[in-house]
DNA sequence: CAAGGGTGCTCG
DNA sequence: GAGCACCCTTGC
């Protein structure tokens, strides 16, 4: 009797045995739609075997594929993910998997052609169809979607195809591996930049290299031609990017210089169908090079020879929901498995990464100069104590951007804070704007003269008078970049401004034209959110402020100096692009602060050092292992009853629970949240008491009346 | 007494 | 997560 171990999507820490029957060419890895309690559900094969506890057995109503679509290696990817991180497999099958393959999808049905060139040397008079045969000789073979998501129209693409300039192809063959690899131009390494590329490609085995280098040194150079010994030896590669990082210009870089090699991409905004395109290429071998947010960690490719992660350190690596992977430890996990060398890079790496490096668990490679001849950024603190501010802005600051201003250049101000102000009051009975289903108060939008909670959305008109007492003094307290905006307009009044934050960019397109602005210096002064931190160059701007340092010294999560240290230092390397240094001011309460003295003085390398030893000294990660058990309900008293019986009578050794705690913000959305905190000294310890706690939480009955997820290394404490 | 709704159990 | 049995309420 042969049997099936089966994976199914269901919130379950087990798997289901089914008879195989009438399908004996069932494989581990093919998918089979099985009936479960009375539904028919899609599953995974991940064991077969010949005997089962279970004696009523159903059997496979329909076997899926033929063949297995899971190779032994993703199938291994995602067993080790589900463990790891204590979800169960079926539904890290359903998190790692496109969406088309849960479905039951033949992945052979929704083919998308790409197109290429029929020739080299090709001249066409419309203006349009000159665009696409240029595009298609700058980036080579591109898919048909991607091509209509640049804006190219359909009529475009076949009154070419009819002349024979531009053919679409269905092409699953590894054809890029037989040819040669053509090369675009490229630069010649600066002395550190060659040290890092020899130490690269010394390897041939798994090996974990930082690439500490800072904004400017050059570290995609690095990147691409490491990628050059790995193609060359016909093997593909996986290029992890945050998710604000997949821009046109990265893209590009890697297309011009890869100019034979077929790249794609992955990230949120593919729809289903190319989803599972890219997949199949990837599976197939016919793509080379992925360049993916997040979850592309779980494509499914055939031989790859290196993973890189850029900007290492970024938040939008590790899932917030489901299963809560890490994509950078997944990678390490990956390439060591496949024995391929791994590459982190990171102008600011976190303090995890940097720990494995100066333990020479990874081998650290730093870039401190920069490409083009430019001096570094001069940090400065601001003491906000005793000085006059307006708006959040010290003196100083206004004389500084004022001078920058004189002197034609480009000036940007940094606040985490969108709206008007965080709350308003009653100026005569001190009634507060709070929200009714959060522990928080609505923030004052001013131009939408609206209360708006950023934590539940809710959203309501600024009441005419007082709801408490009649009073109409209602006044705004704190600020947010609408105010800077406003205040920055009446100061300034003849330099225009631009602010880009959630709210000025909702409109679809409105962040490329507020760039666009920036970049032909129309505007002068930009105020934003931590939008304004990541991805985009802006080569005229000389001075930067950050006008709220404190909040992220004095913080309950012990990450918050990590992440301001990294948001200051990445700010700060938006400004003085073109050649001259530029300043960052930072405004603070605290200028003796020693961590922010270490980062003014001696930069983030420096710093994270330090951060380090503070680390060790007080036990914290990566000093120590950490998960968090997040549970929250309607019921106040069902979130502290399941808490309370987490906690038991004897902890193991090694073992440290802490909690229930509030979450930082006790109540969202009318429903409370509190957390457990679990430390351990040593991983395995913790995996094993983790094992067991999930086994007696999905037997008690009070788990049932609240939400509850176990983080495994959370990155924030919220 | 049938319809409607809430609760808890189980899924191979 | 979702279907289902079970039980209780409700309305006539």
């Amino acid at each position: 009797m042969t049997i099936a171990e089966i994976a199914l999507n269901v919130p379950l820490y087990r798997n289901f045995d089914y008879l195989v029957d009438e399908h004996p060419q069932a494989q581990i890895g093919a998918r089979v739609s099985v009936s479960f309690s009375g539904r028919t559900l899609i599953g995974i094969i991940v064991a077969i075997k010949s005997h089962s506890e279970f004696k009523k057995l159903k059997s496979i109503t329909k076997l899926l594929d033929s063949s297995p679509i899971i190779s032994a290696q993703l199938l291994d990817l995602i067993k080790f993910s589900s463990q790891y991180y204590h979800y169960p497999l079926g539904e890290s099958f359903h998190v790692a998997l496109p969406n088309l393959l849960n479905k039951g999808k033949d992945p052979d049905d929704c083919a998308i052609p790409l197109l290429r060139l029929t020739s080299t040397d090709i001249k066409v008079t419309g203006k349009k169809q000159q665009q696409l045969i240029s595009h298609l000789h700058d980036s080579g073979t591109t898919p048909l979607t991607e091509l209509k998501a640049l804006g190219f129209s359909s009529q475009t693409i076949s009154s070419l195809e009819k002349k024979a300039l531009i053919e679409q192809i269905i092409d699953y063959s590894d054809a890029w591996q037989q040819s040669a690899p053509s090369y675009g131009d490229k630069p010649i390494l600066h002395d550190e930049q060659a040290v890092a590329l020899a130490a690269i490609n010394q390897t041939d085995d798994y090996r974990c290299f930082l690439l500490e280098g800072i904004t400017g040194s050059g570290k995609t150079e690095v990147y691409l031609q490491a990628l050059e010994k790995v193609l060359e030896l016909g093997k593909q590669a996986l290029i992890l990017v945050p998710e604000i990082g997949l821009t046109p210009q990265t893209v590009n870089r890697f297309r011009r210089r890869f100019k034979n090699i077929p790249i794609m991409l992955w990230h949120s905004a593919l729809t289903d169908s190319e989803r599972l395109q890219t997949w199949r290429h990837c599976e197939t071998g016919s793509c080379a090079i992925v360049i993916g947010t997040r979850s592309s960690i779980f494509m499914p490719f055939k031989k790859l020879g290196m993973i890189i992660v850029d900007e290492e350190h970024d938040a939008s690596f590790k899932q917030q929901d489901s299963l809560r992977y890490h994509a950078r430890d997944l990678a390490s996990y990956r390439a060591a498995k496949l024995r391929i060398p791994l590459i982190l890079g990171s102008a600011t790496p976190a303090l995890e990464t940097l720990s494995k490096a100066l333990q020479d668990k990874y081998q650290l490679l730093t870039l401190s100069k920069r490409a083009q001849t430019q001096q570094s950024n001069q940090f400065m603190l601001v003491d906000m104590k005793a000085q006059p501010e307006q708006s959040g802005l010290a003196k100083t600051s206004l004389e500084y951007i004022e001078r920058e201003l004189k002197r034609n250049k480009q000036v940007m101000v940094f606040l985490n804070r969108r709206g008007f102000s965080p709350t308003l009051i009653c100026h005569e009975c001190a009634w507060v704007s709070e929200c009714h289903r959060c522990s928080t108060s609505a923030t004052y939008h001013k131009r939408l003269h609206s209360l708006i909670c950023h934590h539940c959305g809710e959203h309501n008109l600024v009441p005419p008078q007082c709801p408490n007492c009649g009073s109409t003094q209602i006044i705004p307290v704190g600020k947010g970049t609408e105010q800077l905006e406003e205040f920055l307009s009446e100061y300034f009044p003849d330099t225009p401004i631009t602010r880009i934050d959630r709210d000025s960019t909702r409109k679809k397109g409105s962040l490329e034209e507020a760039l666009n602005e920036i970049n032909l210096g129309t505007s002068r002064i930009l105020v934003g959110t931590q939008m304004l931190a990541k991805g985009h160059h802006f080569s005229e701007v000389s001075l930067v402020v950050i006008i709220d340092v404190d909040a992220g010294l004095y913080s309950y999560d012990f990450r918050a100096t990590e992440h301001l240290a990294q948001l200051a230092t990445q700010v700060a390397g938006r400004a003085g692009r073109s050649g001259e240094a530029g300043t960052v001011l930072l405004q603070t309460h605290f200028p003796e602060h020693p961590l922010l003295q270490d980062l003014v003085n001696n930069g983030y390398q420096d710093f994270a050092r330090y951060a380090l030893s503070e680390r060790q000294e007080t036990q914290l990660p990566p000093f120590s292992f950490l998960s968090v058990v997040r549970a929250e309900a309607h019921n106040l008293d069902d979130v502290l009853n399941f808490l309370n019986n987490l906690i038991p009578v004897e902890l193991p050794h090694g073992i440290q629970l802490l909690g229930p705690i509030p979450a930082p913000l006790e109540r969202v959305a009318g429903k409370y949240r509190y957390q457990l905190h679990i430390q351990a000294d040593n991983r395995t310890q913790l995996h094993n008491y983790l094992g067991q706690l999930v086994d007696y939480i999905t037997q008690l009955k009070v788990s049932n009346k609240v939400r509850w997820n176990l983080d495994i290394d959370p990155i924030n404490l919220t």
